[in-house]
DNA sequence: GTGGTCTAGACCACA
DNA sequence: GTGGTCTAGACCACG
C-alpha cells in the first residue's frame, strides 16, 4: 500500500487516510481479509505522528470498512455498511451533487457526464486491482 | 451560480466555495465582469457565516480572480487562465470516483446509482440556482 | 448535568463519559435540542484532559446520539439511530445477552428478571427527567 | 457455566470474566469446591487467548475465589461473602439499564424489546452452556 | 509485537 | 468563545 498525503490541501490528514483506503478497497487494491500497515509502520513512513494514523484507523473502524484487533492488527472487511437506507441515500446524494456541480461549473454537458460517470464505473468494476 | 457545500469533508467551507468559483471562472461558466452573489444572500442561501462567505470572497479577491468593491459587489476578473480541456477532465473525474468509491462502501449498484445520478442532474437542471 | 468518573473501573474514561450521556438522553435527564457542556468545561470539571472529552464527544456524534458544530457547541439530537435493523438488532442483542447472564450468575430467576425489566422500562419511560 | 463478553465494551475482557465468576460464586450458583472449566476449554469455546483466561484465574485466585492447582484445575473456594439481596438488585439493574439504554437509543419499542429479551431468555434456557 | 488510552500543549477554523 | 487537528511521549491490554 503506498499513501500520498498533502499537508497543503487544508483537508485533515487522517481524513486523507481514511478516503485513500476507501479508495484502495474500493478499487481492488486492497481485498477483503488483508491486513493493513500496522499504526506505527505506516506514521513512520508518512512522517505522521501514530495518532493521527490511528484516528484513521478508528474511523475506518467505525465505518465498518476495518477491524482493529489488540495484538493482531487491522484487517479489510468485505462489504455491508452498517447504515439504514436513508442513511445511505443521504451520504450518496451528497458525493454525486458535489460531481454533478463540479461538472457545472466546468461546463461539461449531461451526455460528456454521464459517458464519464459510465467509464469511472467501469474502471472500478474491473475489479483485480491492476491499473488502468 | 449553483454551490454544493460538504460540511462533514474536513476541507473547509470557504476554500470549496473558492475551488467552485475558480472553476466555474477557469471554465468559462462565470464570464469577465459578471456579478457574484453578494456575501449576505450568498451565506443566506448556504446558511453558512457571512464571515465564511466573506473570507472565501477575500481569498478569490488575494488570487487576483475577483475584484470587490466595496458598495458595489464583486466581479469577475479578466484573465484567468482558462483550464485545459485535460485539466478540467482531471478535477471531474475526482469528484466522480469519490461518488463512485461511497457507492461501493454503501452496497449500491450500478444501476441504482446511476438512476440517482440521473435523478440529481434532472434536480439541478430544474431549479438551477437552489442549493442542494 | 452531573457526571462521575470511576477511575479504577478499567473501563476507559471516554467511554465511561459516552454511557452517561445516552443514559442521561433515555433518562430524559437532557432533551433532544439541549446543549452539552462545552468541552474545555467539562474537562476541568472532571479533572480530564480536554482531548478525552473530545473523544467521547466525538463517539456520540459518529453514533449521531450529539450533533457537534465548531464555534457553536454541541447538541443532543432526537432518536433516529442511523444503522440498519440488522446491526441495531445486534447491538441491542448483545447488551440483552448480558443482563441475561448476569441474571443467570445472581440467581435471579425468569420471572423476578422480567419484573424487573419492565420496572426499568417504567423507569424510562416516565420520561419527564423526574428522579423516581 | 455460561458466560458473556462484549469484546467492544472498552472493559478488559479478562475483568468481565473475573466478575462473572464472582457473582456466580457471591450468588451460589457456583458452589464452594465445584470445578471450573480448564483454561484452554474455557479459552476455545470463548475463541479468546489462553492468557486472557489465565490471567482472569490469577485474578480470581488472588482475591481468594478460587483456588488454582496446577494439573488438577481450579476450584472455587469457601467463604465468599454472599451478595445480599440488595447488591444482587444493584449489579442487576445497571446491566438491565444498559439494555434499556440501547433500546432507546436504536429506537426499539416496549414491546419489540420485551419480545427480544424472552428470546435471549429461551435462548439461554434451552442450552444453558453455549456462549452467545 | 499489536492497537488503545490519556496527557500536555500548540495551532487552526469558525461564530 | 467554540470544536477540530496534530504532535510528543507515556502507559496499558492483549497475543
Amino acid at each position: 500500500m503506498i499513501f500520498h498525503l498533502d499537508f497543503k490541501s487544508g483537508k485533515p490528514v487522517y481524513l486523507q487516510l481514511v478516503d485513500q483506503v476507501r479508495y484502495a478497497a474500493a478499487a481492488g487494491t486492497l481485498r477483503p481479509g488483508e491486513p493493513l500497515p500496522p499504526i506505527r509502520t505506516l506514521a513512520e513512513e508518512l512522517r505522521v505522528n501514530r495518532n493521527t494514523v490511528a484516528k484513521a484507523y478508528a474511523e475506518l473502524e467505525s465505518q465498518q470498512v476495518i477491524s482493529t484487533a489488540p495484538g493482531k492488527g487491522c484487517f479489510l472487511l468485505d462489504g455491508n455498511s452498517p447504515f439504514s437506507r436513508e442513511v445511505r441515500h443521504r451520504l450518496l446524494v451528497n458525493e454525486i451533487d458535489a460531481a454533478v456541480v463540479a461538472a457545472h461549473h466546468l461546463q461539461v454537458n449531461r451526455e460528456v457526464f454521464l459517458g464519464l460517470v459510465a467509464e469511472r464505473l467501469d474502471h472500478f468494476e474491473r475489479k483485480p486491482g491492476t491499473p488502468s
